[in-house]
DNA sequence: TCCGACACATAGGA
DNA sequence: ATCCTATGTGTCGG
């Protein structure tokens, strides 16, 4: 299924983008027999599949729908010979040994990294089920092979050898010794906790979240599954987002992105080795752009969201599995009908094929108002392209394990509505 | 105001 | 066709 490929042409304005990768130290190869070798770029690939869809130029999605993620990530030069790598910490100036990598996603607030947001992933019996934050997913970096082009977005080419299709095993090519790991990981079944605070109303400031993926590295003793001490070595934030709280009646016609029942999904790939977007934040909702409106939900409804306050928490980079993780419940899912989570074999594929969901619709919603509800599926919303994106923040340890910090509601708002 | 839970509706697949 | 699964969405109650 999948990804990579159709990127081009309009694939990938259906998906939010993501800003560029933030690094938090660096790697290098180790060769006992010449000197190391530094890891230029580490790079993090994600492609957020599916529920979110642009509403005003601001990538939307409802707190209730599904959401999926695809995360994958490459080391140029690529470990061809599966060297041992080190990973000296930017910050402490410390070096480790690098035994596995993993990667996960979590979100955060915009403007304000500390101030988490829980995603919650359920199983396909969703209510019926255990529900989860997303795990740690260990995975081998996935060799890139540059194309001549210069330019990049895109135009590095992957090569995913088993990925077959998908769906099956969805593992992908298992090309580093350190583990052979999957090469890639699609999260699904990814709903935030609770949504940004006014969402999609005016009158208020505006918060987004941003969702946040996460290469991280195991410096922990070898031996050992107990003693894996993981660092945040890199991460790559989304475009900031809208989390609407309540159901798609409130805001007439709209549409979502795609998840309509079934596998399906939209996908394009969003990494790539230049970020794509320069970032730029807004200090105010950007404006959108000039398609602006098409889709056009205005039910001025709630006023401000209050807050509550927010934690920061910073801690600090190192976690340990335990901590992470473990918290309850760990993995959860005990049962995967079909799809796939790890526990020993993660994966994707299994469930849900993702074909890329042509329809972009263009038209526009011919109503503004009316409310009926009636119209629970339209799909019709523009997919236009990036919103905005924010602040890359300085680099952000953040939390990034426990599961219930990000009660922090609402801290970031915004200077400015949007215009009326 | 917002969120969790319950419940219904529906698209796809078996 | 018929049932079942997965998932979007309405709604109520806290």
């Amino acid at each position: 299924m999948d990804n990579s490929h159709y990127n081009a042409g309009k694939g990938q304005t259906n998906v939010p983008p993501l800003q560029s990768v933030t690094t938090h130290g660096h790697l290098t190869y180790v060769n006992s027999h010449s000197q190391p070798t530094p890891v230029d770029k580490i790079d993090i690939q994600g492609t957020i599949d599916k529920g979110f869809f642009l509403s005003e130029g601001e990538w939307t999605c409802y707190r209730r729908n599904y959401f999926s993620c695809i995360c994958s990530f490459s080391l140029d030069p690529p470990n061809l010979h599966n060297l041992p790598i080190r990973y000296t910490q930017t910050a402490s100036g410390v070096t480790y040994d690098v035994f596995d990598f993993a990667m996960t996603i979590t979100a955060v607030v915009s403007e304000s990294d500390a101030h988490t947001i829980d995603l919650v992933q359920h199983t396909p019996k969703r209510d019926k089920g255990p529900t989860s934050q997303p795990e740690r997913v260990k995975l081998s970096p996935k060799h890139i092979v540059p194309s001549s082009h210069p330019l990049g977005a895109g135009m590095y080419a992957y090569n995913r050898l088993a990925g077959g299709g998908a769906m099956g095993a969805g593992y992908g090519d298992y090309s580093q010794a350190q583990g052979a790991h999957p090469t890639e990981h699609t999260f699904e079944r990814i709903q935030f906790k609770q949504a940004t605070a006014n969402n999609g109303k005016r009158r208020a400031a505006q918060q987004y979240y941003h969702l946040v993926i996460e290469l991280h590295a195991n410096v922990g003793e070898m031996g050992r599954g107990v003693a894996d001490q993981w660092l945040r070595v890199a991460h790559r934030k989304s475009a900031k987002m809208i989390v609407r709280g309540r159901s798609p009646g409130h805001y007439q016609s709209e549409r979502r992105g795609s998840a309509s029942s079934g596998p399906g999904g939209s996908s394009g790939t969003l990494g790539s080795y230049s970020g794509q977007v320069p970032d730029y934040n807004g200090g105010s909702s950007i404006l959108t752009p000039s398609y602006g409106n098409q889709t056009y939900e205005t039910r001025p409804t709630h006023h401000y969201g209050t807050n509550h306050r927010h934690h920061e928490m910073q801690i600090d980079q190192i976690m340990s599995a335990d901590q992470c993780k473990s918290i309850d419940n760990t993995k959860g899912y005990q049962y995967y009908p079909g799809a796939i989570y790890e526990g020993h074999d993660h994966r994707d594929g299994g469930g849900i094929p993702c074909f890329p969901r042509n329809d972009q619709d263009t038209m526009i919603p011919s109503l503004s108002r009316n409310s009926d509800l009636s119209i629970s599926r339209l799909k019709h919303e523009n997919e236009g392209q990036l919103p905005s994106l924010c602040i890359p923040g300085p680099n952000y340890l953040g939390p990034g394990c426990n599961r219930y910090d990000g009660k922090s509601t609402s801290a970031g708002y915004y200077p400015i509505s949007q215009t009326s």
